[in-house]
DNA sequence: CTGTTAGCGCGTTCAC
DNA sequence: GTGAACGCGCTAACAG
């Protein structure tokens, strides 16, 4: 028998493990109150009125009370925490947009939990239903394809849903997001405008990570539209880092040496290939022009500046938690899918 | 009166808000067994008979059954769930401490709930106060200093907590990270091996940021053993960035001509400085060597290549994860300090 | 291996 | 403005 022996433990109850924690009954107690009070007094405080709420205090303090969130969101069927499910956490750009979320549910006292996919829709699935099973106050989740299960408990679930990152039609409720087909469309428009002809695409993830996928057909679209040979592309599967991004660049010199400019799916991959130019003495945009996407701020101190394509992350992450929060906070949510937008940013590289 | 018309609904039952989920006595009922066996099927499966162990997984398949954890959580004094909390989201090292963490846990069922204090010890303690709340299996946080009310919860809270980042005695439970002070001195001992004498140190956020002070003061203890002016310091308050890091080196070369070599608090500013150099011609390191701190992959890809002290932040935040594990899963918990290291990756900028 | 009973700690509901 | 009773959905404890 391992029956707690804290002094003020009421007989017969049951204690887990010894651990004494101060409960809602403590504090009433130690204030001469009824538990509800507390409650309230924590809750709503002006539904209390001073005198009591004062005691109160004093008791929460003394007693160092915290209330147990498990148990009130049992009890109130649900918790103030929002899971933010995401593909990967290695890759920058989903933590930029994590970090606005965050900044903006913690703000309003919500929690946020992470969970990441892999790019892989049944780990997404089953984060899902795991997460939902804690009664989130609503979801933030990544793109807008999922497994049948996920959009129809979503759509049943009846608590705002945000779908980050992509933007489109049938989306289960609310969505930010960028459109990326014009986002691929739009550099490669300008370096058609700029003169280049013999252009290569390079990437990476490209068969799992489906966005990136429809930002090389944006690409591909505008060069055959404008007659040119629009099936250079150069792929990896590996992650974007620097390193790939050299890699590609030293791969595409070689297999096309004709090739006059560079789009690559993201600053990283162009970040590591203009270094490398630098290192080989290649002049850019002389020898060859590069382009890339995301607007990281390393792209401006790099020489020559990158000519990118720049996208709000930290902001689309505030904009999908300020969705999520109109929602739980009764105002009309005005809109239902919001556009982030995208930039071009001309600098030196094209 | 919106009582929900679900039409298996106990008479009398309370539901909120129309939502009927799916619980463990509905799947009970279905497969013709008790509640707790369902539970027990879900939980501890090799405690239940394969015959109903089958019963119930059809049933919990076609009623969609999704446990609620918070009601488990209740039920069972805590949850699957472990806080990490961070200074900052917008740093890149919490960020991949963060994905090792996230990484190890999930693989092992637990979530991660993400806080962040922006380097403030009231809004820790309050995030801790909070977090506790929600009976959590563990808890993660940042460094060795904490508020007393902090440290005291923590204590006699009875479950595992690691103190990352930092290495240090007297910590709550369990430490995992890297001897700051022994980061600065092994940089500021190499530039003196290579024979500067002229050393100034250039940072941000030191007057928060305590971790960043310490390895400001290893620095400046090597050098005055050294017998050479120590004392050169230039920093700025906001957070580190490429672009602080150019405006650091510009202002250090203004002020102090004569300098020989520049000991960045991090990789980031050192890139900054790197990359203006690149643009203005000056050489690295024949005008003026230049020194880092984290091994980001990007010091490597630069001309010259960063000369950085490297810490394995990724490994840091499995290592934290792994240590909460083993408590967790009741293995003896061998090491409760485990220094992480660092490694000098000398290359070509000093 | 399976079931019964009794809460976990709180907020909702309804009465005062 | 305050309180009593009840139950949220699940699992620990104990018995069979």
């Amino acid at each position: 028998m391992t029956i707690a022996t804290e002094k003020s433990d009421t007989p017969g109850r049951r204690r887990h493990r010894g651990e004494h924690r101060v409960t809602i009954e403590d504090v009433a107690r130690q204030a001469g109150v009824a538990p509800i009070t507390v409650s309230r007094a924590l809750n709503t405080p002006d539904k209390v009125s001073l005198k009591f709420r004062k005691r109160i205090d004093l008791a929460v303090e003394t007693l160092g009370y915290v209330p147990n969130l498990i148990a009130g969101g049992l009890a109130s069927a649900g918790i103030r925490m929002i899971p933010v499910i995401v593909p990967s956490l290695s890759i920058l750009t989903y933590i930029e947009v994590i970090h606005g979320i965050q900044q903006t549910l913690e703000a309003s006292g919500y929690q946020v939990l992470l969970g990441s996919t892999d790019f892989n829709l049944e780990r997404e699935t089953a984060l899902v239903d795991s997460v939902l099973g804690y009664s989130p106050s609503g979801v933030i989740l990544t793109g807008l394809k999922h497994s049948d299960r996920t959009i129809r408990r979503l759509q049943s679930w009846g608590r705002p849903v945000v779908e980050m990152m992509e933007l489109g039609e049938g989306g289960i409720d609310m969505n930010v997001g960028v459109d990326n087909t014009q986002v691929g469309a739009t550099m490669a428009r300008h370096l058609l405008e700029r003169g280049y002809r013999r252009i290569a695409y390079l990437g990476t993830g490209m068969t799992h990570d489906y966005r990136a996928m429809q930002r090389y057909e944006g690409h591909h679209q505008i060069l055959r539209e404008a007659g040119v040979e629009s099936e250079r592309l150069f792929q990896h599967d590996e992650p974007s880092s620097y390193d790939i991004g050299r890699q590609l660049f030293l791969e595409a010199r070689e297999a096309c040496p004709e090739l006059e400019a560079l789009h690559f799916a993201n600053d990283n991959l162009a970040a590591g290939a203009i270094l490398e130019a630098n290192r080989r003495g290649i002049r850019v945009p002389e020898d060859i022009a590069i382009g890339g996407y995301l607007g990281l701020s390393l792209s401006e101190h790099l020489t020559p500046r990158l000519t990118t394509v720049a996208v709000p992350r930290f902001e689309m992450g505030v904009a999908a938690a300020r969705l999520l929060l109109m929602r739980l906070e009764e105002q009309a949510s005005i809109a239902t899918q919001l556009d982030i937008g995208h930039q071009l940013m001309v600098r030196e590289s094209t």
